[in-house]
DNA sequence: TGTACATCAGTGAACGCGCGTTCACTGATGTAC
DNA sequence: TGTACATCAGTGAACGCGCGTTCACTGATGTAC
């Protein structure tokens, strides 16, 4: 009896409060994924186990394998549902700030962070976890797509610089992504460092502020 | 016989070619953090266990009771004294900027990219092994000490920033910093991000120059 | 609607593994006289 | 200089642990007639 004794299925009533109840779970691999994304938030992608997340789940470590091919392919899968809610979410920033260049461009930027912020374990299991972007040809897809926002981004905002001093857009949407990823490794989240004094939203916005501003983009006083 | 029977003492002139053969190590301790540095820049922080350090040094992994608490505080170590060496650099890199404000500012944030190439392994142990900053005094102290330099560089450069229009100095330290961190992790790591199509130096160089002209502290066409 | 049967999605026992840690031990080194 | 002895810095065997993975199995579900 895979769910214990205390809460027998008696009645027809009590399955439909609980659905699902039984020998099969109705969503494992859901739940497994979401068991997965809990524990790498609270631990870090070291701390995730196969064994512990078929725990969360209230279910074998050997059902793990009806869904995925092992440990690996789990964080894979992980990360994989982060990149597409990462590319949707700068997506809708991206024409949330049209047809003003620059207000796309700031607000992928702040997509970034508030990304970071509402789903960490995610964010984590993308960045953290090592599992590489080259794994499979629909994580890389998806990633491309994530990033390919910020880039289309840049490249409109940079038509507005005169051409001859124009920088290549993929090194300053490279380096929006850096600051980006700077601050909240680095101030928005449990990690080492010297807390900063500053929240990290406010840290990235006027970080990308002064650098727009350093590429003659936005007047200096506005 | 620990050292193995290939290379057996027979002679007093072979003790003399590799010193501190036979029981004892010698400096056991350095050649386990060593140990620890080398395969932690190799598999990352994960990767990383008392008993392969301990394989690594020659040594039972028992022998490293001897010299750490365990694992977690040899990774400490290890941390510390990249932070110590972390500290020495910046405190060169600024010293060689001066009487510059910004050539030292500029300087410290070469030299933390710098730094992180040369020392994969202490970069890793301080900033990706999720090993606390206030595990004990010493490494506090001086991870303080680093941190201080690019903050006191902040300052005095800020000195230069008309007084109604210049932003607290621990701001745009923070800024560089994650700047700094953002173009490390993203773009000079085995990481699992889309290459960028420029050299990290060249990517931080530029980004930090766009970012000053942004404050209004370099010409723009320097 | 009822029944036979195929397929699906779990179980649970077992495996081998390497890990971190402990312990009593012993060889090597340093020191006092 | 030589010797007795204390201390230091290793050994190696043992432990319990949780892990990832495999396997034959079985209960639950869906489908064809």
């Amino acid at each position: 009896m895979p769910w214990g004794t205390s809460t027998p299925p008696s009645s027809a009533d009590r399955r439909s409060w609980v659905p699902k109840r039984g020998y099969h779970h109705g969503d494992l691999k859901r739940a497994l994924v979401d068991g997965a994304l809990r524990l790498i938030e609270e631990k870090g992608p070291t701390g995730f186990t196969l064994s512990e997340a078929a725990r969360e789940a209230g279910v074998t470590p050997a059902a793990v394998y009806r869904h995925f091919d092992g440990r690996e392919d789990l964080i894979a899968e992980a990360a994989r549902q982060g990149y597409e809610i990462f590319a949707d979410l700068m997506e809708y920033a991206y024409a949330k700030g049209q047809p003003s260049a620059l207000a796309s461009f700031e607000a992928t930027g702040r997509a970034y962070l508030a990304f970071a912020r509402k789903y960490p374990g995610h964010y984590v299991a993308m960045f953290e976890s090592g599992i590489s972007i080259q794994r499979t040809p629909e994580l890389n897809e998806v990633a491309t797509r994530a990033m390919g926002v910020l880039e289309r981004s840049a490249v409109e905002l940079s038509l507005h610089i005169p051409e001859e001093k124009r920088p290549p857009p993929q090194m300053f949407s490279a380096h929006i992504w850096a600051m980006s990823h700077g601050v909240v490794e680095l101030f928005a989240r449990g990690t080492p460092g010297a807390r900063s004094p500053f929240p990290p939203e406010d840290l990235l916005e006027t970080g990308i502020g002064v650098y727009l501003r350093g590429l003659g983009l936005v007047t200096p006083d506005r």
